[in-house]
DNA sequence: ATTGTGGCCTGCCCGC
DNA sequence: TGCGGGCAGGCCACAA
């Protein structure tokens, strides 16, 4: 699942850990360790590193130590855990159940205490020192003139453009779709065809829906979501959905009040 | 350069 | 009830 709102609710628990000096390093699974970097190296890299501080840019969970900066990703079913507790319980499309076999990634402190990820799936990864430059500016803190130059001149489909982490940061599939469908902006428009006016009323959305959807408590409680599937229906005028692919991805959204 | 496609992995839901 | 085909919210490499 995890969006930019799970991954800021992953950053508000990853707090606990900062002060906390690594004793080790458990990677079992050295497909997860990404950027050319070994469990080995991992391992020398971090253990005896004090966090400083946990920050997020986009879906990129990052911990500062005196030394090199460890970013986390969670794919599609990560979850991180920490002393055994997880921000989020469960994820939509994430498993129920608990297994130890899922668990990619572990640091332990001096003093006691852990820090996992949970990703059945394996899409997510560590990654020591990740180029926090190829990531354009996050999401919940972009105005209105960082979405008009990240939107500028695209010829492609307006969703493909919000999911385009390099352009803005932290925007998956269901928030981009909430995000059209309030702004009532067709997602298959180029997305440089918006007007100004256009692109104001969708910075302003994209604000509200990250902070009314945080409150709520992730990005599978947007007003469209529980819409999705077969026979939907917009919750806004009662028209059929229109189901296409847009990017690679599963899109829904309303063919009359969405232009 | 930008944009589109396929593939990576595994779990689970729906329909037969 | 059991089984298998789709499908899943991310991301990367590669092709056109």
């Amino acid at each position: 699942m995890p969006e930019i709102l799970e991954i800021e609710a992953y950053r508000r628990l990853a707090v606990q850990v900062v002060g906390r000096t690594v004793r080790s390093v458990q990677a079992p699974d050295a497909w997860f360790i990404k950027g050319g970097a070994t469990p080995e190296s991992l391992s020398a890299a971090l253990v005896g590193r004090r966090f400083t501080a946990a920050r997020r840019l986009g879906k990129l969970l990052l911990l500062d130590s005196g030394g090199p900066t460890l970013g986390l990703r969670f794919g599609m079913t990560g979850r991180l855990l920490v002393d055994g507790q997880a921000a989020i319980e469960h994820l939509e499309w994430g498993s129920r159940r608990f297994n130890p076999a899922w668990h990619r990634f572990g640091l332990t402190f001096t003093g006691g205490g852990q820090l996992i990820i949970d990703d059945p799936r394996r899409f997510g990864g560590v990654e020591i020192a990740p180029d926090e430059a190829a990531l354009g500016p996050d999401a919940w803190t972009l105005g209105v003139g960082g979405l008009r130059l990240a939107l500028a001149g695209g010829r492609g489909p307006l969703k493909a453009r919000l999911l385009d982490q390099s352009r803005i940061a932290g925007l998956g599939n269901l928030l981009v779709d909430e995000m059209c469908w309030r702004a009532s902006l067709d997602p298959c428009r180029p997305a440089g065809s918006l007007s100004d006016q256009e692109s104001s009323v969708l910075a302003r959305v994209m604000r509200q829906v990250l902070n009314q959807l945080d409150k709520r408590g992730g990005s599978h409680m947007g007003d469209l979501f529980e819409h999705r599937g077969r026979g939907a229906c917009c919750p806004q005028d009662g028209q059929p959905l229109t189901k296409t692919t847009i990017g690679g991805r599963t899109t829904w959204w309303c063919p009359l009040h969405q232009q």
